[in-house]
DNA sequence: AAGTGGTCTAGACCACGGG
DNA sequence: CCGTGGTCTAGACCACTTT
C-alpha cells in the first residue's frame, strides 16, 4: 500500500494494513489512542481521525471506556429472492443456523400507501408485525410486515414461540403467500434500525419492499433492512 | 426534532432541520464553519466535527477553499431487472434521458474466477469493458463487462460512438444475451469507484454481479457498481 | 488579499468499563 | 482507581477558491 504523505491517512493506513496481514486478528484490541500517538509521536486529534477513518470502512468498532477493537468479518449469507417467500425454508435449505424473533406486533389503522398496496376499503385493518432475524445468533435483518387484518384474524392468537410467518399464514390461514414484485435500494441505516443490527451507522443496508400474494389478492406487504455486510441477493431468471 | 445535549450534535441536528425546513436548499451554500463557531459560540472542531456528521448522513459536501452546500436529492431511477439486459431499452421503457460513456476496452488473459464463470479453457482471452453510465447527465453507475473474446472478434473496432452493449452484441454478433443469474449486494464504493460516481466515500452503492448466457452459452459476466441514492430494482416474478 | 475548508498541536474535563 | 474513548478549547499553518 502506498505511503500518504498526511498523517492521519498514514495511520489508517498502517491500522489497515496491520488488520490485513494479520497482526490485529478479529475481536483483537488495536492500542490505545494515546498508545498510537507516541507510536507516531503525534497528537491525539490526528489519531482519532485516524480511527475514525479506519472505523468509517468498515475495519473497527469503538467502544467507550473499552477501546477499539477489529471487526468480525463475517460470511457472506446468500438470500435466493423469488416467489417464494419463506426465510426460513431458504436458510434451511443452505443448512446455515437462523432464528429469529417478533419484537412487535399490533392490530392498527392502514396508513393511505398500505391502503394502496394491499387494495383495502375504508373500514378495514391491518396486523403490523417486526421480526428481527437471526444467523448464528447475530442479527441479520429487521422486517415491517403489514398484512390485512380481515386476512389473518385475531393473529395475535398464533404467533407464541414465534419461528415462521409463512408456517403461521399456511398452517392457520390456508394462505399460500408468493411474492410477485420486490424492490430493492441500498441505503444507510436509520439509528433504530442500526441498534437492532448492532452495527454503526455507517454500514450500508439493503431495502427490500416485498409484495405478497394468494391467489392474485394482496396478503402481505413487508419492508426488510438487510445487514449488507452479511447478506447478498440472489436472482435466477 | 429533540434537542440533544451535546454541542455538536446540536448544531448537526440544527444544519439538518434547516435543510429539511427549506431555509437552506438544494445546491445552496451554508453558513462557513467559522460563521457557524460565532452563532453557536464555540470552537471549530466541535462546528467541523458537526458539518462531518451531518455530511456523513448524506446532507451535505464539503469542498475546500469553497465551503460546504447542501447535497442536489435525486430521484430514485427504477431499474427493471429481468432476463432482458439492456439498460438503454430499460431507461428508454420509462422515458428517462441517459447516456453512456465507454472508459476502457482491453484485450487480456481472463482470471481463474473468469474462466470459471464464463467457462473458458486456457487458451482463450477476454475483452474487458468499463462502462460509466449517466441519467440525466449524473453519473449514476459503472460497471466491468468481461466478454469471451472469441464470442466477439474484433470488438474494439465497433465501438466507435458507443451507445449499447447490447446492439453490438445483437447487431454484429446477432447474440441475444439472455441475464439468467444476478447477485446484488450493498456496501461502500472504492475510492476509484467513489470518484467516477461523484460521491463521497459514505455513500452506499448497489452492486450487481450479471451472468448473462446466449443460447446457454455463457457470454458476458458484468460487475455493476451503482449509486444507491440514484436507483433502485425492481423484480418480478 | 481574503475567505474557505483541511490538517495539526497541546492541552482539558467527562463518561464509561474493568480491576 | 486507572485506562479507555468522547467531548471540547484555543490556537496555528496550509491548500484551495474567489474577489
Amino acid at each position: 500500500m502506498v505511503q500518504a504523505e498526511l498523517q492521519h491517512l498514514k495511520i489508517a493506513e498502517y491500522l489497515i494494513d496491520c488488520i490485513s496481514a494479520g497482526v490485529y486478528k478479529e475481536g483483537d484490541k488495536i492500542p490505545s489512542e494515546n498508545e498510537l500517538c507516541r507510536q507516531f509521536g503525534t497528537n491525539r486529534s490526528v489519531v482519532r481521525q485516524a480511527v475514525a477513518r479506519t472505523a468509517s470502512l468498515g475495519w473497527l468498532t469503538s467502544w467507550q471506556g473499552k477501546g477499539s477493537f477489529v471487526n468480525q468479518r463475517p460470511r457472506l449469507v446468500p438470500y435466493n429472492l423469488s416467489s417464494s417467500t419463506c426465510f426460513s425454508d431458504n436458510m434451511n435449505n443452505q443448512g446455515i443456523m437462523h432464528s429469529c424473533k417478533l419484537l412487535k406486533c399490533v392490530k392498527r389503522q392502514p396508513t393511505e400507501k398500505e391502503k394502496y398496496y394491499l387494495q383495502l376499503d375504508r373500514e378495514s385493518s391491518v396486523y403490523e408485525l417486526e421480526i428481527l432475524r437471526y444467523v448464528d445468533r447475530c442479527p441479520i435483518s429487521v422486517t415491517t410486515t403489514i398484512l390485512p387484518a380481515e386476512k389473518v384474524p385475531q393473529l395475535e392468537k398464533h404467533l407464541n414461540n414465534f419461528q415462521s410467518l409463512y408456517q403461521v399464514m399456511s398452517g392457520y390461514y390456508h394462505l399460500k403467500p408468493r411474492r410477485f414484485k420486490s424492490v430493492f435500494q441500498a441505503m444507510l441505516p436509520v439509528t433504530s434500525d442500526a441498534e437492532l443490527l448492532h452495527i454503526p451507522e455507517n454500514v450500508p443496508i439493503i431495502k427490500i419492499e416485498s409484495f405478497v400474494n394468494h391467489l392474485d389478492q394482496p396478503v402481505e406487504y413487508s419492508n426488510s433492512r438487510i445487514r449488507g455486510d452479511m447478506q447478498k441477493g440472489l436472482i435466477t431468471f
